[in-house]
DNA sequence: GCGCCTATGTGCGCTAGCGCGCAGACGGCG
DNA sequence: CGCCGTCTGCGCGCTAGCGCACATAGGCGC
């Protein structure tokens, strides 16, 4: 997945279908538009839709103590926002935000939960995008205890830039240090000094990665380590 | 689950199948008795076996940057090792490592994979557990970041504790604060600091719950976080 | 061209936790 | 009874990140 090259024209995890199933999942889906800042659901809420992204993508962020807040996984085109369902439960604890203005396929829950019974395809396909969140959660946690903020941060580009399929994109410093977990100050001191070192260039919100391998350098090995479970498990 | 009750007799998502999946999981299982500090599972290899813990416990531990590592999950007689294999995958990020010495029910995977598929209602409750560990691998993530050393210690106790099913269990702080990625001193500090105020007694390595209740008000709401997300799924 | 809003940068005192090294203390074993 | 290994406690200087408050700076509307 080159920075450069253009989203695929379909989700990834559907795209993986044979045309059969593909076929009667589009047909069960409709195609929505989401606004940059959308919450898509709400922790304790009901899951009434699952989303594969086309060309949007989506953060998960966990809330906790009611003011904190951290981001625990991302959903591009690679994957889909609403996992809890293939596990038989309907709620999630973490909620849903559009981090990448794009398109997505909708489906309503029951419909998804109806083809994943019919689907053994689909069902394990699923299922094994199911352990690279819970493998990217794992490995977020320990990044979040362990590296530090500069590193996290250009981590955090790398994998925002692979799910943009740009190299530029739309993010204050306000809003990164709101999923990275930390002050504001924090993120301006970590993106000065990457812009410092001509890695990144941002102007009020608006990132452009301008060396990707320098980028790779500065982030800790949870980048590379997430990629290589993705490839692993569904590449 | 008052701590002082004693263990169910076996593991307690065996316990909720019907009676001829409860036999053939039973016949397919092994009883094994598991030591302390036993390591059940190294990243990378494949997954050989799946444990059901019916008296032990296990702690998951996530490596990281090869020296540092953060327990990412626990898992009691209310669970089992080996959450993967129901995901189709033969592999794991974390380590297994037998946290309370005792003894387990072990299958071979193979086995395992097809009882999955031949018993709906196991493979339903035991999705249902995956989705389980997955809140809790979310809630510690947060935690980790945000809470101190002293409320993450009383939440590790408590939970600990509910595990054991008995007040005391054996842990040095060393161990401890490999648990929670901190130096040994933090935990000396944040033991001796509950110690003071009677929450807990503790020498050479043998810990005791004196004081359940306000121990629970020590501690971080993410036990309770954790405790709700169980009973209200699995319960 | 002016004002305002949003985004970014800075300074300052503070705290939790780190790394390191050492001191005491308890207990099992010879 | 004494030794030694394990477990616990403490001191010291240091750093990352915090909270707060304020200072620039770019864009947009009027």
């Amino acid at each position: 997945m080159p920075p450069t090259q253009r989203a695929p024209p379909v989700n990834r995890l559907l795209q993986s279908l044979p045309e059969g199933d593909l076929r009667r999942m589009l047909a069960a889906c409709e195609t929505v538009e989401l606004a940059f800042a959308d919450v898509l659901y709400t922790p304790r809420e009901r899951l009434s839709h699952v989303y594969f992204p086309v060309n949007s993508f989506i953060s998960l962020i966990m809330p906790i103590d009611d003011s904190a807040s951290l981001e625990v996984g991302m959903i591009g085109n690679e994957g889909m926002f609403g996992v809890p369902l293939v596990l038989g439960v309907d709620v999630s604890p973490v909620r849903a935000v559009v981090q990448g203005a794009g398109s997505a396929l909708r489906m309503d829950a029951a419909s998804f939960c109806r083809e994943l019974g019919r689907s053994q395809v689909l069902q394990r396909e699923i299922d094994r995008y199911v352990f690279v969140q819970l493998s990217q959660l794992a490995q977020t946690a320990a990044c979040t205890r362990f590296h530090l903020v500069e590193a996290r941060l250009a981590r955090w580009l790398l994998m925002t830039q692979d799910r943009a399929h740009a190299n530029s994109f739309h993010i204050t410093q306000e809003f990164l240090a709101f999923m990275l977990g930390v002050r504001r100050v924090g993120v301006t001191k970590a993106a000065s000094a990457l812009q410092k070192r001509n890695l990144i260039h941002y102007s009020r919100g608006d990132i452009t990665v301008l060396d990707r391998r320098g980028l790779k350098a500065a982030a800790c090995g949870c980048y590379k380590a997430d990629r290589e479970s993705y490839e692993q498990i569904l590449g």
